[in-house]
DNA sequence: CTGAAAGCGCTAACAA
DNA sequence: TTGTTAGCGCTTTCAG
């Protein structure tokens, strides 16, 4: 006795009305007699009634569905696809990306599809179903800057924003942080605090954003008579930023502020520096960016340039949304303005 | 010029053919001349055409869609709504989950949609969605054993299908760990590294998960000559875990092995011992549980009981698979087996 | 303000 | 082996 499930139609019966006015009620278009609404809503709470999601897709043409897409720029060497999706996951950043996303869409009823385009053939499956209309435009959060994924949707004129300036120059929408005066922040206070031989650590330069953070820092050090600044080139991992700090040190010595272009190195650089037996702040300040877990993790707290994640997500979802509806039709670019978090740390 | 996508008819026309022919070759149905094939693969480049998702979920009542959903079990408080989201994907848990569940949707073009079920709203939206057929099913990972949400689709009779057993018992497939062996490892390992006086520090004792692994490590321990073994309840974080090493060392200071009912508690547990002045693992042996991305971070790596998640994930989404294929009628349980994974901690 | 009716694009009987 | 056709359940003109 497994009974079908109501349709609109059985509502209808129910209520004593035609369809027409059911979908009404069930849209919340107005022009219905109050009396009438009553009724449909009495009727669709006895019948358990659910509007079938693939017919009002078909209907509509929208899936009401966003894909969030995590895309790197590796080709098709198979191996490791498994591996991407956990390292993208474990990416402290993560979290409040899917947070902020989670927190515009939910109040819509729509929730977004994960997805991993890190290949070519995953890539292609992204753009595919798009196509098919099961999601109706793709958030992209590319790990790396020559991810061929924005170009190729927007050769296909399939919707999508991404999170930062695309490396490969496209017409795409995107949000972004104003990295240089996140760096120059950053700068102002070790600055003020004291620090004298200040050196810094780079995320990728072939990442814009690793690029901008580093031109801002050395342009606020510049101007305040610090023209040489320490350079050393990290991955964005602890590790790496550990590394980084050993290098600059071995260079120079006497360091006593270190500007990390994200939180996980500069979470990296606090150990490394425990482990030489000097003190943070004390020694040696240390100002991370981004904000995210790992700012609070590290040993002290750290003293960050926070990168309002969520709110940068969600408007990226509020922009497709745009995009799908037309309000929009040229592409565009938001840009956010960072904010320093003062810690432990420096 | 938005020239309209084309249709399965177009595609026909172009082929030469009926409709019902070329939905048979997309669908890789057997019994088409190997010419027509051919042709209809041909008309289907020149048109560039993508079958309509919702077309075909409409007629084969079928998303081809799951929900991944991680639930919690609090009520409606609303606020740290946000807060969920990012804490959750913040366990180094969830990265192998996702992984193993993409790992095994993505051959079959399939894609999770992302939720999260912490309020009794957000649970009613889960059944609304799946009510709906915008997911054909759900994949669900509880962080807590009171967990409502599981009997909630279970009545609707939703398809489901849980990590670990349900606190609360309902009908309902789950997959889960052979805890109590891998407490068993854990115990075993340090006593055959020599360590004598063992405690342990359990998860929240609501979790039958938690439980189990207490039971299995004292039942060795007992069998082994230790009928009293130390045990300080944590809360699955290293902050947590760190205060219950603290604990048990007041008690007992001359502790010198230690199992950690999860990674994360067992990082907290090596940085506190550090502190100490202890070392890991010639003062205390350390043993940890999951083999988590915590593992590897942890200072010693740990070694640890490894929690096989990936397959556990994909396994869920097979499972579920079957439910929602009617291949299956019956709730089942699959008990995954765990395996020692030894690193430097003991 | 309400109802009748025409599809949305596809699959799956059933016929040929 | 291929084609014809009847819906899947909904929204949305267009009349009334």
């Amino acid at each position: 006795m497994t009974r079908r499930a109501p349709r609109l139609e059985d509502v209808a019966r129910e209520a004593g009305v035609s369809r027409a006015t059911v979908s009404r009620v069930v849209n919340g278009i107005r022009n219905v007699d109050p009396a009438i609404q009553d009724a449909v809503r009495d009727a669709i709470a006895r019948t358990g009634y659910a509007p079938n999601g693939a017919a009002r897709a078909l209907v509509t043409r929208r899936a009401r569905t966003l894909a969030l897409v995590v895309s790197g720029a590796g080709d098709d060497s198979e191996d490791g696809q498994n591996l991407f999706a956990s390292q993208a996951l474990a990416d402290p950043f993560f979290g409040r990306v899917v947070s902020g996303v989670v927190g515009f869409l939910r109040p819509r009823s729509m929730y977004p599809v994960l997805m991993f385009a890190e290949t070519d053939a995953a890539r292609r499956d992204v753009a595919e179903y798009l196509r098919q209309g099961r999601a109706d435009g793709a958030l992209i959060f590319s790990t790396h800057a020559e991810d061929p994924l924005p170009a190729l949707l927007a050769a296909e004129r399939l919707p999508c924003v991404l999170f930062a300036r695309p490396g490969v120059p496209a017409p795409v929408t995107y949000v972004d942080l104003a990295h240089r005066d996140g760096a120059r922040m950053a700068a102002e206070h070790l600055l003020a605090r004291g620090c004298r031989r200040v050196a810094t650590i780079t995320g990728p330069l072939d990442l814009p954003a690793a690029q901008d953070r580093l031109a801002g820092f050395r342009e606020t050090m510049e101007r305040h008579g610090h023209p040489y600044v320490p350079v050393a080139e990290g991955g964005f991992t602890a590790d790496s930023g550990a590394a980084a700090l050993r290098r600059l040190l071995r260079e120079h010595p006497s360091i006593d502020g270190v500007f990390a272009a994200n939180d996980v190195m500069a979470r990296g650089v606090c150990e490394a520096l425990r482990e030489l037996g000097r003190r943070v702040p004390e020694d040696v300040a240390v100002v991370g960016f981004d904000d995210s877990s790992a700012a609070l993790a590290a040993e002290p707290p750290l003293t960050t340039v926070r990168q309002p994640m969520e709110e940068m997500a969600a408007r990226m979802a509020c922009l497709l949304q745009e995009e799908i509806e037309g309000t929009r039709t040229e592409p565009t670019a938001v840009i956010f303005d960072p904010e320093l978090v003062v810690r432990a740390s420096a």
